[in-house]
DNA sequence: CAGATTCCCTAGCGACCGCTATAGAATCTC
DNA sequence: GAGATTCTATAGCGGTCGCTAGGGAATCTG
């Protein structure tokens, strides 16, 4: 006996939803999305949020889990493939300017931004702790280079990973201010001539 | 015959009401910080605040005004005190650090981080109006060094420049998130080792 | 088909938002 | 002193917030 299904199937597209949500919040930020934005962005009344989602913070962290595997991934993949933290930092840079404005999507990154002046500290403290993640990232790949020789053993990792950082955090900003993907590029190669010489 | 104060005098200080404003917007951010959050820093009752600043916004815009002379001006004093833009940007970096950092106020700049994520697009576009005149200050600088020769006369300036304000806002992000001065000091001595040559 | 189940939407809850009508308190001019 | 003026706070306006009770609609099992 197969268990099928009881009771009047959803009449929407789950996963489509969440997409849709995803837009909203990563255009306007957790807070400033209201439960109103997106029962219009989604096609669904309230309750039928409530049933499928729980709540707006537990719909909020479905997003980011999305978000994360599609758009954020690139970063961690890069420092897994590349040879060196280095060559990890220049991909993750150029990726970043591209992304970052592609017209398919809002502009910057989402971890980034949509969750800074909340007056839910629960949802900022989230995301910080995953910027602060992938700058624990960055760190222990810089000084996986230091110990092969590849970076010179006296550099500061925790220093150079924020640098990488602050330049990702700042190409985001500057992508919702108006850069282009070609001035992203740019900065990207700006910021990668300081990077140390093996 | 001196035009005194006719009627009964506010019975508190305009300036230091102002003042607590500030911290507070710088804090929390332009949408997240209630009338009923301000009345209580300021502690004065919502009409008294009303007649002394207009509005929300109003007391908001005269904030952006009193914060611009006291804590962001000294990009632009730098940019004008300094002999190149090189000189400037490196200075304007490493006050940055210690001004992000400062325990005696909010972290990070206040036009970079308060009006993100608003429902109110004028305030956002006020203070995005102001990061890209800043920009623009970088900008003319550079322009005028490539002039001199003290910057090759091939540099792309703007992207220079945002370069230089992806840096600061990646700095203001980081000390929010928890950078110590020390780092932020690391990530601008990094940052500069970028500029060019002349 | 009947009955159980699960979805859907309308309507509206209490809380908070920015803001203000109103009236009393304090200070001026005369 | 009287009266005009301008401050003060209480109390509450209409609107939006996140969220949900309740009842009808659609699909299941048997």
């Amino acid at each position: 006996m197969v268990t099928g299904q009881r009771g009047r199937p959803r009449s929407f597209d789950r996963d489509a939803a969440l997409d849709k949500a995803m837009l909203a919040f990563w255009e306007r930020g957790y807070e400033a999305t209201s439960i109103a934005d997106l029962t219009a962005s989604l096609g669904i009344s309230a309750p039928s949020l409530y049933a499928a989602f729980g709540d707006k913070r537990k719909l909020f962290d479905e997003v980011v889990v999305v978000y994360g595997g599609r758009y954020a991934d690139f970063a961690s993949v890069a420092l897994a493939e590349e040879p060196t933290a280095g060559a990890a930092v220049a991909r993750i840079l150029r990726e970043a300017a591209e992304v970052y404005t592609d017209p398919a999507h809002p502009r910057g990154c989402m971890v980034i931004s949509a969750a800074i002046n909340t007056t839910s500290e629960e949802v900022a403290q989230a995301l910080r702790e995953r910027r602060n993640a992938n700058l624990e990232m960055f760190e222990s790949r810089i000084r996986a280079d230091m110990a092969t020789g590849a970076l010179p053993a006296e550099t500061d990792a925790r220093a150079l990973a924020r640098y990488a950082g602050a330049v990702l955090q700042g190409m985001s900003q500057q992508s919702r201010d108006g850069a282009s993907r070609e001035e992203l590029e740019a900065v990207a190669e700006r910021a990668l001539l300081a990077w140390p010489k093996a």
